[in-house]
DNA sequence: CTGTTAGCGCCTTCAC
DNA sequence: GTGAAGGCGCTAACAG
């Protein structure tokens, strides 16, 4: 079922056919409108391989991500989707596990599979190879989540978010408080947001800023019950993200702690679901579906002028402290 | 970079270059090497598109979901994505948000994007027309979640395992068990996990079944305080899903009610969040990733064979129950 | 306004 | 073992 079939079939010339779905316009309406009664009977869509092949345009956007497994990701990817599909692109997806070789393995996937763009969360920006690769290859593409001088980035000043977090537990007495964090090598995210806790920390005038890098999430609540028993225990847990969070308020059940009764624990991201659970999270809240939906849109934008994005072409969405009830006074 | 300039570049034929990459073993080892290290230090990627046009073959699965906002589908998506790329395929996923029209445009784009074959989960594959459009298609798919005689569907039981939920309720002393269902309407798994809701309650000795019909989740929370507000409420709740389970969870903070204290709620789906969560969520564990596995090596060996797949030769996936913290006994 | 035609990059017979 | 050539389905000049 090709062009040619419509064309035979309709008693006209392929390029006519061509005209009817790509410029209507120059169609007079008759023939229009016969060749598109004639597409529709027998069933005709245009080849999209042959359409990328002729015109060096796939309306492909290719997605390189860590994990659908993290809520984080998927509520972008889903904002991603959306946007794609306003925008008439498909997304082509892959997911790295949060490992090095496989971001390289999906850029080259994508990179050979015709995308015309990219939106992907790397590990980190600064030497991630694939990123390298990708910047030569002179396709345009956007960072999601992660932030970096040299690349255009949609994210939040995830830095800034963490001091301010800080200061509000400050406020509300909390003297004693240690990060939760992921592998900081694992992500620029945890990096940034480590950082933001120091800052914060330093400011509201306390001197040790105290880290608990858990490195599986498997092991993630032993390990901060492990912390929450021992003399000396935070009154505070910040949490380098939700996940985190609602492990650690795992852990605190486990250790006998009631939360926010006995400690409080506040997480980063603003997963949906952390609204809906008890005590509802407090945590950070990202614009997920609108950090998809951004890069999507610089990237369209790019695409359409066929050039790379400039690095400063990113944006810094806001992010806002969703007070829920995992937080009290100390 | 194409084949040519390859070709060109290394003193040979474009035959011979395309032999390296697809038929190896056709090619003298010396020249193979060549080849290949011409093509690496010339970057030269296959072009997919025309490889697609002239093989009639894109090595790439659609797949129609309806939200990735529930881990449900995003974990099963993960398992797609994973057994995908093992087997040399990509994917192009649509998310329908439980909409028909959505269903139908997914698999028109898809059908124009050359897909191999695609794995859906549709709303009612009785009644859908987009599946029905797919079939006359003659493209291999496999129905995930769903069940449907006429369909190869990859599913757990879901009948079966809410009526063992309820006997497992029963044996716990509960009498008041009422169901809380996302819309009957938008999927036929509300639809099979209500008729086990009722002969589970039949079993039981239980001439009632209540079910709470929740039209939209942002009033889930509202619906089920109102429920437990009411005299004579439910001992039990038996959730059609674990958010739903995890909403009804907080309604019961809300109406004044701990969980499993005053109330016992039990889930479907085995989210993973659901282990995490205080009280450890107890629900019917899918085995979500596993379902999108088994779809892709459904659908892998289909598209070898060319043919759609048999309605019978899908797949019954075991389900377990898993016994959490928030059910005791009445 | 419509038709003819030349490739887009690749694979695959068919010769050699 | 290697090369030459046709054509997958489509779009975009270019003619008419």
């Amino acid at each position: 079922m090709s062009i040619q079939d419509v064309a035979r079939q309709a008693g006209v010339s392929v390029a006519t056919v061509s005209r009817v779905f790509n410029l209507p316009d120059k169609v007079t309406p008759a023939t229009r409108t016969h060749v598109e009664q004639v597409a529709q009977a027998l069933g005709y869509l245009p080849n999209a391989s042959a359409r990328t092949l002729r015109t060096q345009r796939s309306r492909v956007i290719g997605v390189v991500l860590p994990t659908l497994l993290n809520p984080v990701f998927a509520e972008c990817l889903q904002g991603i989707a959306q946007a794609a599909a306003a925008g008439g692109y498909a997304i082509l997806p892959f997911a790295t596990d949060y490992q090095l070789a496989q971001e390289d393995r999906a850029v080259h996937l994508l990179l050979a599979g015709n995308v015309d763009g990219m939106i992907l969360v790397v590990s980190n920006p600064a030497t991630s190879s694939a990123l390298q690769r990708l910047a030569e290859a002179g396709l345009p593409y956007v960072l999601a989540y992660n932030r970096h001088p040299e690349h255009p980035c949609v994210s939040v000043d995830g830095e800034q978010a963490v001091a301010e977090l800080v200061a509000h537990l400050a406020a509300l007495g909390h003297r004693r408080i240690t990060m939760v964090s992921g592998q900081f090598a694992a992500s620029d995210r945890a990096q940034q947001r480590w950082r933001g806790f120091q800052r914060g920390m330093a400011a509201a005038g306390l001197a040790d800023a105290p880290v608990l890098e858990v490195p599986f999430v498997e092991t993630a609540v032993q390990d901060v019950t492990a912390l929450l028993q021992r003399p000396g225990r935070p009154t505070a847990l910040v949490c380098s993200n939700d996940l985190l969070a609602i492990r650690s308020i795992r852990a605190a059940h486990l250790a006998g702690l009631a939360v926010p009764r006995d400690l409080s624990v506040a997480g980063f991201d603003g997963i949906a679901l952390g609204e809906d659970l008890t005590p509802m999270l407090s945590t950070v809240a990202q614009p997920n579906a609108d950090i998809g939906r951004c890069s999507v849109q610089l990237l369209v934008q790019a695409m359409a002028s066929g050039a790379p994005l400039a690095p400063d072409a990113g944006l810094t969405l806001p992010h806002h402290f969703r007070t829920g009830e995992s937080c009290a006074s100390a």
